[in-house]
DNA sequence: GGATCGATGTATCGGGACGATACATTAAGG
DNA sequence: CCTTAATGTATCGTCCCGATACATCGATCC
């Protein structure tokens, strides 16, 4: 999920970890942040597997005999997307199955970067979401008529909260993907509609 | 947070592993159910510290030379607290300080056993929550009439859903403070109101 | 009668994410 | 000048999860 995140943000432009870490809380909508001790682990699985580079030369070599806690100077690292790593985003931005939408976080993450995202890819994302959502909806419903009376109030109130939460994401997703049939209706009927520049990514060669 | 839920529910009645979970999902609001790669670790942690036992002898022996890959018949485990385990949660359902409020998922297991917590820790809970999702909503406001104009639509939409989710939860939160204090209130003006079964857990001695 | 399927039940493994922590450099400001 | 805040890299132990394996039992189907 962070390897999507991190490729996606590089893909703009190369960045040191900190300022990755700023950005990827911005995208992620706000609240949820991510912390470093996800994201060096993260980069440095990118670097193994060859989707990012580095300035430094290769921060392998773990100095053999270096009694004092490792007081080694320590430069910043700038990170830069590979022509393996676009491919792999490239590669991970057109999947359209229920790993982008089942889990709710990659589901974020994937909206934030939907501007990367063909538009029927869009769309399946965001109709495969309202399912999944659609039967958590279902599902605590059903909990909640069968279990109404056992319940203490707290516990009630809880599940009422969480409900009104599932429904109301219901309901977003309805909303974006209206505004998804719209915008490529009026693109069909008008040739090119305004203010919805056409999404990178052609549907793969 | 799993050590908590757990020794609330065999508070009330020795469990299976198994019932354990389905209880565990039930409590939790019936979206986020617990997994058995939590619960089984969760449960040797606890057998371990001495908060709960096992009818079984002792499942330490660990069989030292069974080459297949360990087909030893598996019995039904049930698991009781031990008095240490009851004192540790009282001792946890006490505890009124951020750690149980600045994270969501340990707030929510709070609530659900709020009927084990005393009134003033429910309030004092209640309102830390509060403020927690309150300054939430404030960074995500700032952040969002900070950032408007250089927002692509679906990130946009993402903040703007996260901000209505954030908003209603402290609009839920005033409501269930507000409660509180009316039905405290009421016992206050009445004796003994009605409906509310009073707390365990006197004030800690 | 037997096959099979779904619920019940215990348990481990690898991996991902987190919070806490340590350490270092530069900017700002009192 | 000194100290605080921001910038910056990195690891450690711990928790939790999904996937997986194994096992028993009742019901339903053919």
């Amino acid at each position: 999920m962070l390897e999507f995140a991190i490729l996606g943000l590089l893909h703009q432009s190369p960045m040191h970890g900190y300022e990755l870490r700023k950005q990827l809380a911005q995208v992620l909508g706000g609240l949820r942040s991510i912390s470093y001790g996800s994201l060096y682990p993260a980069l440095k699985r990118l670097y193994a597997a060859g989707y990012v580079t580095t300035d430094e030369p290769d921060p392998r070599a773990p100095l053999p005999a270096d009694a004092p806690p490792l007081t080694g100077r320590r430069g910043k690292v700038v990170y830069t997307i590979t022509a393996e790593g676009k491919e792999r985003f490239h590669e991970l931005v057109s999947q359209s199955g229920p790993e982008a939408y089942d889990d709710g976080g990659l589901f974020g993450v994937r909206l934030a970067f939907f501007r990367h995202t063909a538009a029927d890819v869009r769309l399946r994302i965001l109709e495969g979401r309202r399912r999944t959502v659609e039967r958590q909806r279902e599902g605590l419903r059903a909990s909640l008529s069968r279990t109404r009376e056992r319940l203490d109030r707290y516990t009630l109130e809880l599940q009422r909260h969480g409900l009104d939460s599932v429904d109301r994401e219901v309901r977003w997703l309805a909303e974006l993907i209206d505004r998804e049939l719209t915008d490529s209706e009026g693109r069909r009927d008008d040739g090119a509609a305004q203010g919805d520049p056409p999404a990178q990514a052609p549907p793969e060669p």
